[in-house]
DNA sequence: ATATTAAATTGTAATAATTATAAATTAGAA
DNA sequence: TTCTAATTTATAATTATTACAATTTAATAT
């Protein structure tokens, strides 16, 4: 049930340790791009011990060791995702929804430029998701 | 003086303001990305009647007006930018500076691509900057 | 198995960035 | 010049995040 994460922290030399564990699974089932929040709250329904401040410190540590990756496409607060593969993001200004997207991007593969050694690589898409834009061709042709 | 901002302004049918001409013009003689903390304290100097408030009322209409653009790739805080042709930044993580770079970029174009209509582009680079570099590299040969 | 210890977890309090609110002021139209 | 809606202002409230100190625990050595 929980080989593949106790793994992916071994191979880290991180501590197994059971909120690290949930965590893992959780935004391994859940890729909808969940906030500290929705995480902490998910969680703490079946492990009622656990604190906020561990999850932001969980995560702090999942992302140094790039096993998971924090967005900064709302602006407002940190989403996260499991790492898995570089790919980039759209954020529906409407409904909010962060989709996955793997377009290709020619400067994704760490290059040198201006001298600037590149680690990451993070493109953030804004505008309105497929699903708003046909409520609003709806609302249209019936006013 | 201000008669470029004035006409920025009036072309967006925006009330002219002097909290809104200062803003724009310290957004066009620093481009370093300023947070809205910068951009207050250095205006409040000169215009001591100048509130936060409407630092944070002015860049958020004048970013719908999409003359200026909000930066998120700190993660913490908003950074502004006068919103002058496209391009993309780069976040050294040692020294935190945010640089602008302009390599091309096929997705730049407002594309539709599983349906999603595109209206902002943002590209986030992140890793070591080109001064930060030869620091390290000189503490390494002296040590 | 047990003891040991550094690391992780927990709960609370503090901080920082942002937003809400309501009164006073002001830009621009009449 | 008057009028009105929009803007500015100051303060309070909220939200996301970090700091901190006490408790617990994972992993190692005994």
């Amino acid at each position: 049930m929980y080989e593949k994460y106790v793994k992916l922290l071994k191979d880290h030399s991180l501590k197994v340790t059971s909120p690290r564990l949930e965590i893992l699974k959780f935004l391994d089932h859940h890729h909808t791009h969940p906030d500290v929040e929705e995480i902490y709250t998910s969680l703490k329904k079946k492990h009622p011990s656990l604190s906020r401040t561990t999850v932001y410190n969980s995560l702090e540590i999942l992302e140094k060791n790039r096993i998971v990756q924090a967005i900064t496409i709302s602006g407002s607060e940190l989403r996260y995702d499991i790492n898995e593969g570089l790919h980039h993001h759209f954020l529906c200004k409407r409904c909010g929804t962060i989709f996955d997207i793997d377009i290709a991007c020619p400067n994704i593969d760490k290059t040198l430029q201006d001298g600037h050694y590149i680690e990451e690589v993070h493109g953030y898409f804004k505008g309105i998701c497929k699903d708003c834009q046909k409520k609003q061709k709806g609302l249209r042709t019936n006013g």
